[in-house]
DNA sequence: TGAATAGTGTCTGTGAGACAATATTAT
DNA sequence: ATAATATTGTCTCACAGACACTATTCA
C-alpha cells in the first residue's frame, strides 16, 4: 500500500532513490576524422582516409582492447558535459564538434552490469590536433566494404590492424534504421563495432544535407581537398563539376592560392557561415 | 590506490556497482497520430488533424499534469521493451511502431533526482486504437504556429485546451540540431514538451525519405486520405499531381472504391510493401 | 614535354512546381 | 445543376549525371 501525499515538497521529502534499482551510464564518443597519407609521387595529391579515434583499455573489463573514448557520466553533468570531459581526459582533444548519435542499451553489452552508453558522434580536423593526442589514443584509418546485409569493416592505425564484421537487418519495412549485430569481432572492447558504424552512417547521411563537414577541414582548403574529404565519407568518386555546383553555396573563395604541387595550383576557399542573402 | 587483477573474472567477482552513484533512467513515448473530425458537410471530407497522445499523471511529481507516457525502465529490459510495457499498461496501446528519438539528460529536469529519459517517437493509426484507449490516456490535436526562434502549440483534447512555448536556436552553425528551451509551459510535466517537438521535427523529416507515413493510417486508403496526412504533418498544402508523383511507386492501386462522398469515388490503395522488380 | 590536378562549358534526362482540364458523384 | 473531390496532362525550370575541354604547374 503507498502511503498519500497532499504536497510534492511532502513526497519528494521521503523519496528514496537507493529503494530502487538502476542502470550505470557512460557516454561514448565516436569520433571521426580524415586523414592524409604522404605520397611518394610529387604531383600526387595525398591520399585520405576516413578514420576513427580508438583508445586501448588499462582497466578491466576488455583489459587492453580498443574502444571509443568514454566514460560514466556524473551526476552534476549531463552526457555531453560527460562526453567533452573523457575527450579531454583520455585524448587531450578539446573543443570538438558533437552530436548526439544513439542510446545502445542491451542488457548484456557490459559484463559488470547494466550499463546503458549514451554515444556521440564527434567531428573534428584531425592535422591541427595531431600532435596533442595522448599516447594511449590512436587513429585509425576505416576500410570498410559493405553489402545489404553486412559492413566488413578492417581498422589500421599503422601498426596495428584490427577487423570486424556487423550485420544489418531492416527494422521495420516502412524504415530506413536498421538492427546492428557484430557477427565477429576480437578487438573491439563492448558493442563499439556498432557505434562505430551507426556514426558511420549518420555521418554519410547528415554530409548531404547539413555543413557538418567542416568541422572536419581546416579553415582553408581546396576544393579538391574538399571533394576528396566527401569521396572518403562516402566511399565513391564524385564528378567535379556535380560537386562543384552543389558545394558552391557553402563556400567563399579566398584570394591565397596552393601551389607547390606539380600541377595547375588551386584556390583556398574558407566556409560560408553567413547564409547568403 | 586501486587493487590489481590478473583476470577478467576476478575483477568482475570484485566489482560492486553499489559503490558509485548512478542516474534513474526511464523509457518515454512521443506517440503521433491522425484524427479525422466529423464533417457537416456531406460533400466535404472530415479534416485531419495531427495528433499526440498524453497521460494525466496520478502520482507526484507533477501530479494532475500531462506528461508522454512512460515510466522507468528495469534492470531486465531494454528501453524499448520498456517503451512497450509502459503503452500497454497505462495506455492498452500494442504494436506500435517505435523509433528511438533522443536522449533527455538535463540536470534538473526531474524533481526527485537526476533521471534521464531515452525517448522514443511512436506511430499508430489511431482509428483502429480509439475505443480501447485507456481512460487516463488522451489524445490532443495538436496546433503549432512555428518561426525561425519558437513554436507556439495548443493542444487540444475535446475538453480541454494546453498551451506552451518552446524556443529553438541553431546549436552549431554547421548542423540541423537545435537546442530547444521551454518558455511557456503550465499544464506539462517535465521536460517533455521539448520531446513535444524534437518528434514533430523528426517526423516531418523522415516522412519525405521514408515510408514512416504508413504506420499512421489503415490498410486501405484513398491518395487524398493519405495526402491530408502528409498534409497535416508539414503543416503546409501540397500540390496533387506532385504528390501523386512522389507518392506512385509506394502505394499499389486496388479494385476497391469508396464511394458515398458528395464528390467523384476514389480507388483505395495499398501501401506496396515489396521494392518495384 | 608530360603527368597530374584545377576549373569550366554544355548536353541530356529526371523530377518538382504550377496550373489547367476532365471525370464522377450525392444532393 | 452544383459543389466538392478524383485524376490526368503538360509546360517550365532547376538541377544532377556525364563527358569534353581548357588551364597551369614542376620535375
Amino acid at each position: 500500500m503507498e502511503k498519500e501525499y497532499n504536497s510534492e515538497e511532502e513526497f519528494l521529502k521521503d523519496y528514496d532513490v537507493s529503494k530502487y534499482d538502476r542502470p550505470s551510464v557512460t557516454s561514448d564518443i565516436c569520433l571521426f576524422s580524415v586523414s592524409s597519407e604522404g605520397q611518394n609521387n610529387y604531383r600526387k595529391l595525398s591520399k585520405k582516409y576516413f578514420s576513427v579515434l580508438l583508445v586501448k583499455r588499462k582497466n578491466y573489463p576488455f583489459k587492453d582492447k580498443w574502444c571509443l573514448p568514454g566514460g560514466f557520466i556524473r551526476m552534476n553533468e549531463t552526457s555531453e558535459e560527460a562526453a567533452r570531459r573523457v575527450l579531454a581526459d583520455e585524448t587531450n582533444l578539446h573543443n570538438v564538434f558533437l552530436e548526439q548519435l544513439y542510446t545502445f542499451d542491451s542488457i548484456d553489452r557490459d559484463p559488470r552490469c547494466r550499463v546503458l552508453s549514451i554515444t556521440y558522434m564527434g567531428l573534428v580536423d584531425k592535422n591541427k590536433l595531431d600532435d596533442s593526442l595522448f599516447p594511449n589514443a590512436s587513429w585509425f584509418n576505416i576500410t570498410s566494404l559493405e553489402d545489404d546485409n553486412s559492413y566488413h569493416v578492417t581498422l589500421d592505425n599503422g601498426n596495428e590492424t584490427i577487423k570486424f564484421v556487423v550485420g544489418k537487418t531492416l527494422k521495420e519495412k516502412t524504415t530506413d534504421r536498421f538492427k546492428f549485430e557484430v557477427l565477429d569481432n576480437k578487438s573491439i572492447a563492448f558493442d563499439h563495432p556498432k557505434a562505430i558504424i551507426s556514426g558511420m552512417e549518420r555521418l554519410k547521411h547528415k554530409i548531404s544535407y547539413t555543413d557538418i563537414v567542416f568541422n572536419m577541414i581546416g579553415e582553408y582548403f581546396t576544393l579538391g581537398e574538399l571533394q576528396q574529404v566527401y569521396e572518403v565519407i562516402l566511399g565513391k568518386k564524385l564528378l567535379d563539376p556535380a560537386f562543384r555546383r552543389i558545394i558552391a553555396g557553402k563556400v567563399v573563395k579566398t584570394d591565397k592560392m596552393q601551389t607547390g604541387g606539380g600541377h595547375r595550383p588551386s584556390v583556398l576557399f574558407k566556409y560560408k557561415d553567413e547564409k547568403e542573402l
